[in-house]
DNA sequence: AAGCTCAATTGCCAAATGGCAAGAAATACA
DNA sequence: TGTATTTCTTGCCATTTGGCAATTGAGCTT
Protein backbone atom coordinates (compact mmCIF):
# COMPACT_ATOMS: atom_id res chain seq x y z
CA UNK A 1 0.00 0.00 0.00
CA UNK A 2 2.83 2.26 1.07
CA UNK A 3 4.21 1.97 -2.52
CA UNK A 4 1.18 2.71 -4.27
CA UNK A 5 1.32 5.71 -2.11
CA UNK A 6 4.81 6.85 -3.43
CA UNK A 7 3.76 6.15 -7.03
CA UNK A 8 0.81 8.32 -7.08
CA UNK A 9 3.51 10.77 -5.52
CA UNK A 10 5.34 10.82 -8.79
CA UNK A 11 2.58 12.41 -10.96
CA UNK A 12 0.70 14.37 -8.14
CA UNK A 13 0.13 15.75 -4.45
CA UNK A 14 -2.15 13.74 -2.34
CA UNK A 15 -2.53 14.50 1.35
CA UNK A 16 -2.63 11.70 4.26
CA UNK A 17 -6.23 12.29 4.62
CA UNK A 18 -6.63 11.41 0.85
CA UNK A 19 -4.63 8.31 1.62
CA UNK A 20 -7.03 7.26 4.44
CA UNK A 21 -9.75 7.23 1.75
CA UNK A 22 -8.01 5.34 -1.10
CA UNK A 23 -6.61 2.73 1.72
CA UNK A 24 -10.48 2.30 2.55
CA UNK A 25 -11.39 1.40 -0.78
CA UNK A 26 -8.48 -1.02 -1.72
CA UNK A 27 -9.69 -4.70 -1.62
CA UNK A 28 -6.79 -7.38 -1.88
CA UNK A 29 -7.03 -9.97 -4.59
CA UNK A 30 -4.63 -12.62 -5.73
CA UNK A 31 -4.47 -14.00 -9.45
CA UNK A 32 -2.97 -17.77 -10.38
CA UNK A 33 -0.64 -18.05 -12.96
CA UNK A 34 -2.20 -18.43 -16.47
CA UNK A 35 -5.55 -16.53 -15.20
CA UNK A 36 -6.97 -13.61 -16.62
CA UNK A 37 -7.44 -9.92 -14.86
CA UNK A 38 -9.43 -8.80 -17.86
CA UNK A 39 -10.67 -10.48 -21.19
CA UNK A 40 -11.35 -9.74 -24.24
CA UNK A 41 -15.13 -9.19 -24.52
CA UNK A 42 -15.58 -8.77 -20.85
CA UNK A 43 -15.86 -5.02 -19.41
CA UNK A 44 -12.98 -4.15 -17.26
CA UNK A 45 -14.84 -3.70 -13.41
CA UNK A 46 -11.59 -3.10 -11.54
CA UNK A 47 -8.09 -0.99 -12.02
CA UNK A 48 -5.62 -2.95 -9.91
CA UNK A 49 -2.12 -1.89 -8.32
CA UNK A 50 0.53 -4.86 -8.69
CA UNK A 51 1.85 -5.66 -5.50
CA UNK A 52 3.39 -8.92 -7.02
CA UNK A 53 3.81 -10.76 -10.24
CA UNK A 54 3.88 -10.11 -13.80
CA UNK A 55 1.04 -9.87 -15.97
CA UNK A 56 0.88 -9.64 -19.73
CA UNK A 57 -1.21 -7.58 -22.17
CA UNK A 58 -2.02 -10.02 -25.08
CA UNK A 59 -4.06 -11.12 -27.92
CA UNK A 60 -4.83 -13.99 -29.92
CA UNK A 61 -5.20 -14.61 -33.48
CA UNK A 62 -7.86 -16.48 -35.90
CA UNK A 63 -5.23 -19.45 -35.29
CA UNK A 64 -5.44 -19.30 -31.67
CA UNK A 65 -2.03 -18.17 -31.12
CA UNK A 66 -1.48 -15.56 -28.88
CA UNK A 67 0.80 -12.23 -28.64
CA UNK A 68 2.13 -10.38 -26.06
CA UNK A 69 2.14 -6.30 -26.44
CA UNK A 70 3.36 -5.89 -23.56
CA UNK A 71 4.30 -6.74 -19.56
CA UNK A 72 2.96 -4.97 -16.55
CA UNK A 73 4.46 -6.03 -13.11
CA UNK A 74 5.09 -4.64 -9.53
CA UNK A 75 4.09 -1.19 -8.77
CA UNK A 76 2.53 -0.25 -11.57
CA UNK A 77 -1.22 -0.11 -12.66
CA UNK A 78 -2.62 -2.96 -15.14
CA UNK A 79 -6.18 -2.21 -16.30
CA UNK A 80 -7.75 -1.96 -19.97
CA UNK A 81 -8.12 1.86 -19.84
CA UNK A 82 -10.56 2.02 -22.02
CA UNK A 83 -12.87 -0.68 -20.87
CA UNK A 84 -12.61 0.49 -17.53
CA UNK A 85 -13.72 4.07 -18.05
CA UNK A 86 -16.10 3.70 -20.62
CA UNK A 87 -17.30 0.19 -19.48
CA UNK A 88 -17.07 -1.21 -22.97
CA UNK A 89 -15.95 -4.48 -23.56
CA UNK A 90 -12.08 -4.84 -23.47
CA UNK A 91 -10.09 -5.28 -26.97
CA UNK A 92 -7.60 -7.42 -25.29
CA UNK A 93 -6.28 -10.19 -22.75
CA UNK A 94 -4.29 -9.66 -19.41
CA UNK A 95 -3.01 -12.65 -18.20
CA UNK A 96 -1.39 -13.30 -14.81
CA UNK A 97 2.32 -14.87 -16.31
CA UNK A 98 3.30 -15.53 -12.67
CA UNK A 99 1.12 -16.49 -9.23
CA UNK A 100 -0.06 -12.40 -8.75
CA UNK A 101 -1.38 -9.99 -5.60
CA UNK A 102 -3.18 -6.29 -7.00
CA UNK A 103 -5.13 -3.55 -4.81
CA UNK A 104 -7.81 -3.17 -6.79
CA UNK A 105 -10.54 -0.54 -6.82
CA UNK A 106 -14.09 -0.95 -8.30
CA UNK A 107 -15.38 1.46 -10.74
CA UNK A 108 -17.67 2.52 -7.83
CA UNK A 109 -14.93 3.47 -5.57
CA UNK A 110 -12.90 4.33 -8.33
CA UNK A 111 -16.02 7.01 -9.22
CA UNK A 112 -15.64 8.07 -5.23
CA UNK A 113 -12.05 8.85 -5.33
CA UNK A 114 -12.82 10.86 -8.32
CA UNK A 115 -15.62 12.85 -6.09
CA UNK A 116 -13.49 12.82 -2.68
CA UNK A 117 -10.74 13.72 -3.88
CA UNK A 118 -9.61 17.00 -6.35
CA UNK A 119 -7.44 15.68 -8.93
CA UNK A 120 -7.79 12.68 -8.84
CA UNK A 121 -9.04 12.38 -12.32
CA UNK A 122 -5.93 14.26 -13.47
CA UNK A 123 -3.21 12.08 -11.45
CA UNK A 124 -4.58 9.17 -13.59
CA UNK A 125 -4.61 11.06 -16.90
CA UNK A 126 -1.29 11.90 -16.18
CA UNK A 127 -0.48 8.85 -15.34
CA UNK A 128 -2.38 6.88 -18.73
CA UNK A 129 -0.97 9.72 -20.91
CA UNK A 130 2.34 9.10 -19.55
CA UNK A 131 2.94 5.48 -19.67
CA UNK A 132 1.18 5.52 -23.27
CA UNK A 133 3.06 7.64 -24.64
CA UNK A 134 6.30 6.15 -23.24
CA UNK A 135 4.93 2.84 -24.59
CA UNK A 136 4.83 3.93 -27.68
CA UNK A 137 8.12 5.67 -27.52
CA UNK A 138 9.67 1.88 -26.85
CA UNK A 139 7.92 0.25 -29.47
CA UNK A 140 7.96 2.39 -31.84
CA UNK A 141 11.94 2.36 -31.22
CA UNK A 142 12.00 -1.12 -31.80
CA UNK A 143 10.51 -1.19 -35.10
CA UNK A 144 14.02 0.17 -36.24
CA UNK A 145 15.70 -2.02 -34.32
CA UNK A 146 17.66 -5.71 -35.34
CA UNK A 147 16.21 -8.23 -33.06
CA UNK A 148 19.46 -8.25 -31.06
CA UNK A 149 19.31 -4.70 -30.32
CA UNK A 150 16.00 -4.58 -29.16
CA UNK A 151 16.69 -7.72 -27.05
CA UNK A 152 19.80 -5.57 -25.33
CA UNK A 153 17.26 -3.12 -25.03
CA UNK A 154 14.80 -5.00 -22.97
CA UNK A 155 17.67 -6.42 -21.15
CA UNK A 156 18.52 -2.62 -20.02
CA UNK A 157 15.10 -0.86 -19.52
CA UNK A 158 13.61 -3.58 -17.78
CA UNK A 159 16.46 -5.10 -15.61
CA UNK A 160 15.58 -8.91 -14.36
CA UNK A 161 12.38 -8.98 -16.24
CA UNK A 162 13.69 -11.49 -19.35
CA UNK A 163 14.66 -14.17 -16.46
CA UNK A 164 11.14 -14.46 -14.93
CA UNK A 165 9.30 -14.32 -18.23
CA UNK A 166 8.46 -18.03 -20.77
CA UNK A 167 11.30 -17.06 -23.37
CA UNK A 168 8.18 -17.61 -26.22
CA UNK A 169 6.40 -15.02 -24.71
CA UNK A 170 9.72 -12.40 -24.60
CA UNK A 171 10.31 -13.41 -27.95
CA UNK A 172 6.12 -12.53 -29.27
CA UNK A 173 6.90 -9.37 -27.81
CA UNK A 174 10.17 -8.11 -29.27
CA UNK A 175 8.26 -9.64 -32.22
CA UNK A 176 10.94 -12.64 -33.20
CA UNK A 177 9.96 -16.26 -33.34
CA UNK A 178 11.20 -18.51 -29.74
CA UNK A 179 14.26 -20.10 -31.89
CA UNK A 180 15.72 -16.58 -32.57
CA UNK A 181 15.65 -15.22 -29.17
CA UNK A 182 17.47 -18.81 -27.94
CA UNK A 183 20.16 -18.03 -30.63
CA UNK A 184 20.75 -14.84 -30.15
CA UNK A 185 20.85 -15.33 -25.70
CA UNK A 186 23.28 -17.58 -26.95
CA UNK A 187 25.21 -15.72 -28.82
CA UNK A 188 25.43 -13.09 -25.66
CA UNK A 189 26.41 -15.59 -23.78
CA UNK B 1 -14.16 24.51 -38.54
CA UNK B 2 -17.94 22.05 -38.93
CA UNK B 3 -15.27 19.34 -39.18
CA UNK B 4 -13.90 19.76 -36.38
CA UNK B 5 -17.22 20.01 -34.11
CA UNK B 6 -18.12 16.68 -35.83
CA UNK B 7 -15.02 14.88 -34.59
CA UNK B 8 -15.88 16.41 -31.50
CA UNK B 9 -19.22 14.70 -31.34
CA UNK B 10 -17.77 11.47 -31.90
CA UNK B 11 -16.43 11.49 -27.99
CA UNK B 12 -18.82 13.35 -26.47
CA UNK B 13 -21.83 15.76 -26.76
CA UNK B 14 -21.07 19.71 -27.39
CA UNK B 15 -23.77 21.96 -27.71
CA UNK B 16 -24.19 24.82 -30.19
CA UNK B 17 -23.73 27.52 -27.27
CA UNK B 18 -20.21 25.74 -26.63
CA UNK B 19 -19.54 25.30 -30.23
CA UNK B 20 -19.63 29.05 -29.97
CA UNK B 21 -17.28 29.29 -26.99
CA UNK B 22 -14.96 26.76 -29.42
CA UNK B 23 -15.29 28.72 -32.44
CA UNK B 24 -14.47 32.09 -30.85
CA UNK B 25 -10.94 31.09 -29.74
CA UNK B 26 -9.83 29.12 -32.78
CA UNK B 27 -7.05 30.73 -34.84
CA UNK B 28 -6.38 30.49 -38.02
CA UNK B 29 -2.55 29.18 -38.80
CA UNK B 30 -0.72 27.76 -41.54
CA UNK B 31 2.52 25.82 -41.29
CA UNK B 32 4.80 25.67 -44.70
CA UNK B 33 6.02 22.61 -45.55
CA UNK B 34 9.31 21.69 -44.24
CA UNK B 35 8.63 23.64 -40.52
CA UNK B 36 7.80 22.34 -36.93
CA UNK B 37 4.50 22.64 -35.08
CA UNK B 38 6.73 21.77 -32.18
CA UNK B 39 10.09 21.09 -31.38
CA UNK B 40 12.00 19.00 -29.26
CA UNK B 41 13.09 20.03 -26.12
CA UNK B 42 10.55 23.26 -26.55
CA UNK B 43 7.17 23.73 -24.58
CA UNK B 44 4.19 22.55 -26.99
CA UNK B 45 2.23 26.23 -26.87
CA UNK B 46 -0.68 25.31 -28.79
CA UNK B 47 -2.65 22.19 -29.44
CA UNK B 48 -3.71 21.57 -33.70
CA UNK B 49 -6.93 20.38 -35.16
CA UNK B 50 -5.45 20.21 -39.07
CA UNK B 51 -7.76 21.44 -41.28
CA UNK B 52 -5.28 20.90 -44.19
CA UNK B 53 -2.19 18.66 -44.83
CA UNK B 54 0.00 15.93 -43.02
CA UNK B 55 1.85 15.96 -40.32
CA UNK B 56 5.11 13.60 -38.90
CA UNK B 57 5.52 13.45 -35.41
CA UNK B 58 9.61 12.24 -35.45
CA UNK B 59 12.89 12.12 -33.47
CA UNK B 60 16.83 12.37 -34.58
CA UNK B 61 19.54 9.97 -33.72
CA UNK B 62 23.12 11.14 -32.77
CA UNK B 63 23.45 11.07 -36.28
CA UNK B 64 21.22 13.40 -37.28
CA UNK B 65 19.03 10.90 -39.13
CA UNK B 66 15.65 11.13 -39.13
CA UNK B 67 13.01 8.31 -37.89
CA UNK B 68 8.72 8.99 -37.79
CA UNK B 69 7.09 7.88 -35.14
CA UNK B 70 3.71 8.33 -37.04
CA UNK B 71 1.94 10.74 -39.18
CA UNK B 72 -1.00 13.10 -38.31
CA UNK B 73 -3.52 14.54 -41.11
CA UNK B 74 -6.46 15.96 -41.85
CA UNK B 75 -9.37 16.13 -39.02
CA UNK B 76 -7.02 15.39 -36.31
CA UNK B 77 -5.38 17.07 -33.34
CA UNK B 78 -2.24 16.86 -33.72
CA UNK B 79 0.09 17.96 -30.34
CA UNK B 80 2.79 16.76 -28.10
CA UNK B 81 -0.19 15.71 -25.17
CA UNK B 82 2.29 15.61 -22.26
CA UNK B 83 4.11 18.95 -22.76
CA UNK B 84 1.26 20.72 -23.97
CA UNK B 85 -0.43 20.06 -20.52
CA UNK B 86 2.04 19.96 -17.93
CA UNK B 87 4.19 22.49 -20.12
CA UNK B 88 6.98 20.71 -20.02
CA UNK B 89 9.57 20.39 -22.96
CA UNK B 90 8.15 18.23 -25.74
CA UNK B 91 10.42 15.00 -26.36
CA UNK B 92 9.69 15.00 -30.26
CA UNK B 93 9.53 17.22 -33.25
CA UNK B 94 6.07 17.60 -35.35
CA UNK B 95 7.18 18.44 -38.80
CA UNK B 96 5.18 19.65 -41.61
CA UNK B 97 5.30 17.45 -44.67
CA UNK B 98 2.79 19.24 -46.80
CA UNK B 99 2.22 23.09 -46.64
CA UNK B 100 -0.61 22.91 -43.53
CA UNK B 101 -3.46 24.39 -42.24
CA UNK B 102 -4.59 24.25 -38.35
CA UNK B 103 -6.73 25.43 -36.39
CA UNK B 104 -4.92 26.45 -33.01
CA UNK B 105 -5.95 26.78 -29.79
CA UNK B 106 -3.05 28.36 -27.20
CA UNK B 107 -3.02 26.93 -23.17
CA UNK B 108 -4.98 29.77 -22.10
CA UNK B 109 -7.87 29.24 -24.61
CA UNK B 110 -7.87 25.88 -23.55
CA UNK B 111 -7.46 26.33 -20.13
CA UNK B 112 -10.53 29.00 -20.69
CA UNK B 113 -12.67 26.74 -22.43
CA UNK B 114 -11.86 23.64 -19.37
CA UNK B 115 -13.66 26.70 -17.12
CA UNK B 116 -16.65 26.86 -19.88
CA UNK B 117 -17.85 23.70 -21.21
CA UNK B 118 -18.10 20.85 -18.57
CA UNK B 119 -16.79 17.51 -19.92
CA UNK B 120 -14.56 19.53 -22.03
CA UNK B 121 -11.45 17.65 -20.22
CA UNK B 122 -13.20 13.88 -20.40
CA UNK B 123 -13.66 14.74 -23.85
CA UNK B 124 -10.08 15.08 -24.82
CA UNK B 125 -8.81 12.66 -22.47
CA UNK B 126 -10.96 10.38 -24.18
CA UNK B 127 -9.59 11.42 -27.26
CA UNK B 128 -6.06 11.06 -26.29
CA UNK B 129 -6.59 7.27 -24.80
CA UNK B 130 -8.47 5.99 -28.04
CA UNK B 131 -5.97 7.59 -30.43
CA UNK B 132 -2.82 6.29 -27.83
CA UNK B 133 -4.25 3.32 -27.66
CA UNK B 134 -5.36 2.75 -30.74
CA UNK B 135 -1.51 3.97 -32.20
CA UNK B 136 -0.05 1.33 -29.70
CA UNK B 137 -1.90 -1.45 -31.36
CA UNK B 138 -0.97 -0.58 -34.99
CA UNK B 139 2.63 -0.57 -33.62
CA UNK B 140 2.99 -3.86 -31.71
CA UNK B 141 0.76 -5.37 -34.54
CA UNK B 142 3.22 -4.00 -36.71
CA UNK B 143 6.37 -6.02 -34.55
CA UNK B 144 5.27 -9.34 -35.86
CA UNK B 145 4.59 -8.58 -39.69
CA UNK B 146 7.38 -8.52 -42.11
CA UNK B 147 7.66 -5.81 -44.56
CA UNK B 148 5.03 -6.53 -47.32
CA UNK B 149 2.39 -6.76 -44.58
CA UNK B 150 3.13 -3.89 -42.86
CA UNK B 151 2.84 -1.62 -46.15
CA UNK B 152 -0.46 -3.55 -46.95
CA UNK B 153 -1.77 -2.70 -43.78
CA UNK B 154 -0.85 0.86 -44.09
CA UNK B 155 -2.73 1.15 -47.48
CA UNK B 156 -5.36 -0.08 -45.84
CA UNK B 157 -5.89 1.61 -42.39
CA UNK B 158 -4.82 5.06 -44.42
CA UNK B 159 -6.09 4.95 -47.61
CA UNK B 160 -4.39 7.48 -49.86
CA UNK B 161 -1.89 8.57 -47.07
CA UNK B 162 1.17 6.59 -49.16
CA UNK B 163 1.07 8.75 -52.07
CA UNK B 164 1.40 12.12 -49.97
CA UNK B 165 4.24 11.15 -47.70
CA UNK B 166 7.24 10.61 -48.98
CA UNK B 167 8.96 7.53 -48.84
CA UNK B 168 11.84 7.42 -47.09
CA UNK B 169 9.88 9.13 -44.60
CA UNK B 170 7.20 5.93 -45.04
CA UNK B 171 9.91 3.65 -45.10
CA UNK B 172 11.55 4.86 -41.42
CA UNK B 173 7.60 4.67 -39.79
CA UNK B 174 7.36 1.03 -41.21
CA UNK B 175 11.30 0.47 -39.64
CA UNK B 176 12.82 -0.69 -42.90
CA UNK B 177 14.98 0.63 -45.48
CA UNK B 178 13.47 2.85 -48.38
CA UNK B 179 15.11 0.25 -50.91
CA UNK B 180 13.32 -2.46 -49.04
CA UNK B 181 10.02 -0.10 -49.56
CA UNK B 182 11.04 0.64 -52.96
CA UNK B 183 11.10 -3.20 -54.10
CA UNK B 184 7.79 -3.97 -52.08
CA UNK B 185 6.16 -1.23 -53.65
CA UNK B 186 7.12 -2.95 -57.18
CA UNK B 187 6.72 -6.31 -56.34
CA UNK B 188 3.12 -5.38 -55.69
CA UNK B 189 2.48 -3.74 -59.05
C1' DA C 1 11.56 -42.30 -9.45
C1' DA C 2 9.21 -42.80 -14.08
C1' DG C 3 6.65 -40.98 -17.48
C1' DC C 4 4.19 -37.20 -19.58
C1' DT C 5 3.86 -32.70 -21.45
C1' DC C 6 5.29 -28.46 -22.84
C1' DA C 7 9.17 -25.23 -23.47
C1' DA C 8 13.68 -24.34 -25.18
C1' DT C 9 17.65 -25.38 -28.05
C1' DT C 10 19.89 -26.52 -32.21
C1' DG C 11 20.93 -27.79 -37.14
C1' DC C 12 19.82 -27.18 -41.78
C1' DC C 13 18.29 -24.51 -45.36
C1' DA C 14 15.26 -20.93 -47.56
C1' DA C 15 13.43 -16.40 -47.56
C1' DA C 16 13.54 -11.67 -46.21
C1' DT C 17 15.97 -7.62 -45.51
C1' DG C 18 19.98 -4.57 -45.33
C1' DG C 19 24.27 -2.16 -47.18
C1' DC C 20 26.34 -0.06 -50.71
C1' DA C 21 26.71 2.20 -54.92
C1' DA C 22 25.31 3.58 -59.51
C1' DG C 23 21.91 5.35 -62.36
C1' DA C 24 17.19 7.31 -63.17
C1' DA C 25 13.59 10.27 -61.90
C1' DA C 26 11.56 13.94 -59.59
C1' DT C 27 11.81 18.31 -57.48
C1' DA C 28 13.62 22.74 -56.25
C1' DC C 29 15.85 26.75 -57.52
C1' DA C 30 17.89 30.26 -60.02
C1' DT D 1 14.09 26.86 -69.08
C1' DG D 2 18.15 24.76 -67.51
C1' DT D 3 20.77 23.20 -63.76
C1' DA D 4 21.51 21.47 -59.22
C1' DT D 5 19.94 18.78 -55.59
C1' DT D 6 17.44 15.42 -53.54
C1' DT D 7 14.82 11.27 -53.74
C1' DC D 8 13.86 6.94 -55.67
C1' DT D 9 15.05 2.68 -58.04
C1' DT D 10 17.81 -1.17 -59.01
C1' DG D 11 21.60 -4.69 -58.98
C1' DC D 12 24.75 -7.29 -56.37
C1' DC D 13 25.88 -9.60 -52.39
C1' DA D 14 26.14 -10.24 -47.21
C1' DT D 15 23.59 -10.76 -43.11
C1' DT D 16 19.63 -11.61 -40.50
C1' DT D 17 15.70 -14.05 -39.53
C1' DG D 18 12.24 -17.60 -40.27
C1' DG D 19 10.44 -22.46 -40.98
C1' DC D 20 10.69 -26.95 -39.87
C1' DA D 21 11.95 -30.82 -37.31
C1' DA D 22 14.64 -33.40 -34.11
C1' DT D 23 16.56 -33.32 -29.67
C1' DT D 24 17.23 -31.82 -25.14
C1' DG D 25 15.59 -29.97 -20.90
C1' DA D 26 12.41 -28.62 -17.23
C1' DG D 27 8.35 -29.00 -14.58
C1' DC D 28 4.18 -31.85 -13.10
C1' DT D 29 1.73 -35.75 -11.96
C1' DT D 30 1.30 -40.07 -10.38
Amino acid sequence: MEKLFAYLLQFGHVNAQQFELIRARAKHKKIAKGAYFAEAGKVSAQIGYITDGIFRVCYYDKAGDSFTRYFVYENRFVVDVNSFRDEIPSAEYIEAITDCQLLVFSKQDFTQLSALIPGWDDLFVKITSYVLENKLKVTSNMLVQDAQKRYLNFLDHYPGLANRVPLHMLASYLGITPSSLSRIRKSIH
